[in-house]
DNA sequence: GCGTAACCGAGACGGTACGTCGGGTCTTCCG
DNA sequence: CGGAAGACCCGACGTACCGTCTCGGTTACGC
């Protein structure tokens, strides 16, 4: 986090976009998201804690959602996505490190509480999300291909309920703000997914 | 709908709340709700439209989150819980007629969408939206005590996780705005959660 | 004063004024100016210090200046207009004692600033001021009538606009919160007026 | 009055005052006190009828008084303060001209009755108008500064106490609505304070 | 090597909505 | 009928942000 680490004033560096202030942007927008949580999170306040004119954000992120799922990705970059040689064990990973267990780092959480709420009001930010998440799920349905290829799952079986059903789950419980409760039952739920496939066997 | 019945003006009618304010502030909101959608949801937009002062309405509602909820409850009074003799069928009309099927009415979708994002930006919402999600998962859960006395499951079934993961998989649907995907997949997602019940036995 | 002497609640006494409930609102008038000053003087504020109803202030005081202007006069009565033997004598003690002097109790001062206010504002205040001051000045001129008689002044002196002159200082300062210095000027002024009598001899 | 000659939308000249809209606000506030007056100006009023948002106006005039103050001021450049020769003649034009004879242009004398009675209610108001009385008073003691250079008045006279009894003596009139009983009376005023000065000789 | 295009900060602009306060009216209930 | 109580509609308060705009200044690029 490189915050207020430049003093002197950010000026333009001619016809193209300043890296300098996209960074400070970001890291005002996570400051504040920080502090003031989601309530207090407005282009205006990002602007004033980032020394930025509002005309510089906007014209870099027309809408809010964009820059909070900008926020949110800086984060999620680091995280791994390992191969632990059974579709039980990446399910549980999946949801400890990606999900649940992320989400529980209260600014992860907070900032993607943030997204889902933006997106159920601004018809910009729902289409964002939606990408967001057919990538993200598409990436975690590769866990169960490798099992279909290990032979833990049938053929026919339907990847994109289980990885819904689980997803899904670890949702409800962070908009609810039941992450601790969710964090302990994480087991209990992928056994109870998996046992549900026809045909899985450990 | 009552709306706008009546022409004459409301008045006080003494030191009690007037059932007549409050039924003309439901409709407006319910109308708002309807005509301008959530972004155009506002305390002013209902006062406007109910003809009501604005501190009528903060006096009733002090979060506009209560408001929404009390729209959305008057439609789900009509909605019926019937005991169809088996936890399959419960929980499949569960799913088809309290949640994804009912959302479908796009109003009432367009109102716990709006509940659920209120409930990320303010702690108030929040209170009441665990609140009424306590009392309706505890009638829900009910569907599996009587499965129990029926011998469907077994007496350790975790009858709060099997809620949870319909329910979870209802509001995730809906909130990427999914409805119709899932009201195609509600059979599958309920054998998948009773085939992951150990003991199980249709 | 007797502020909250009756804890118990104030009850009808048939269908009549109650001078319990009278007395309780000029108190609680009286409080309010004390504490919150002329800007937080609202009948609101004086119903809920008396703890009385506000249409049983409006039903006795229809403009909050009647109301004012009586708290006003319960200080006022006390004070006496002595006969000093000299004009010049009267109009110092005039001034000391009536005006500037009277005033300088700040609650005095701050209540009749409220009220020539509300004049300014309000036409029924702006009759209520003028008839109160018409009686007040009428009495102050007899002052120039008995120093007429005494020979002081001669029969075709201005008597109004003696009066006026000195009341008219008073009135400039205390509007402009310079009663302080103006307590200092008293004789000056007086002089400076009587001076400006033709025919005046001390 | 240029009221609305302009249809186009005013928009921002960028990061500095846009005199056209401080123009429309005050030719819009001038309209609402001539036209609802002192009893109907509201902010919110201004605002409207000069198509400007609150906050510009809050932006630049916190206080209403100042709003009204400016109003007042736009007529008041215009009037002369000449030098007759004779501080009799010269006090007689500042009575007939800037005070009783000004305030008689019904707006003005509206204007300012509002400015002084919110100025017992709000302490800014009272700052503002104690500034501009100080202003305005200082400037009034040159003509008798004028008189002492001519020998008309005796070094030693107290300057303050001449113009405050003449500004007092039109104030008060000014309140009690008595304008134009005191503009038959701006010379017996003016004669008799000038009598009062110790060593005055015409 | 010079004009120009796009960027940057700053902040004013017209707006909408916020949540609160008080005004004055009304009705009910109690004594 | 008087009085307490308090709800009602209404309008204004002063504030926070919205998204847009124009400004003055600063490069880097293309002609």
């Amino acid at each position: 986090m490189t915050q207020d680490t430049e003093d002197t004033v950010r000026r333009s560096i001619g016809a193209r976009r300043n890296p300098a202030s996209q960074e400070a942007i970001l890291d005002a927008a996570e400051a504040v998201l920080r502090e003031l949580g989601i309530a207090g999170f407005s282009i205006e306040a990002v602007a004033r804690r980032a020394k930025a004119g509002k005309p510089t954000i906007y014209r870099w992120w027309p809408h809010r959602t964009g820059l909070m799922l900008d926020v949110y990705k800086r984060f999620k970059t680091a995280r791994a996505f390992p191969d632990t040689g059974s579709l039980r064990g990446d399910l549980i990973g999946f949801l400890d490190n990606q999900l649940v267990g992320f989400w529980k780092n209260s600014l992860c959480g907070t900032v993607y509480r943030a997204v889902i709420a933006e997106a159920q009001t601004d018809a910009g930010a729902a289409e964002a999300l939606q990408a967001y998440q057919a990538e993200r799920k598409a990436v975690a349905r590769q866990m169960v291909e490798r099992a279909r290829a290990r032979g833990e799952v049938p053929e026919d079986a339907d990847a994109t309920l289980i990885i819904d059903l689980v997803v899904s789950y670890a949702w409800h419980q962070l908009l609810l703000g039941h992450l601790e409760e969710a964090s302990t039952k994480t087991e209990a739920v992928v056994d109870t997914v998996l046992r549900g496939v026809p045909g899985y066997r450990a």
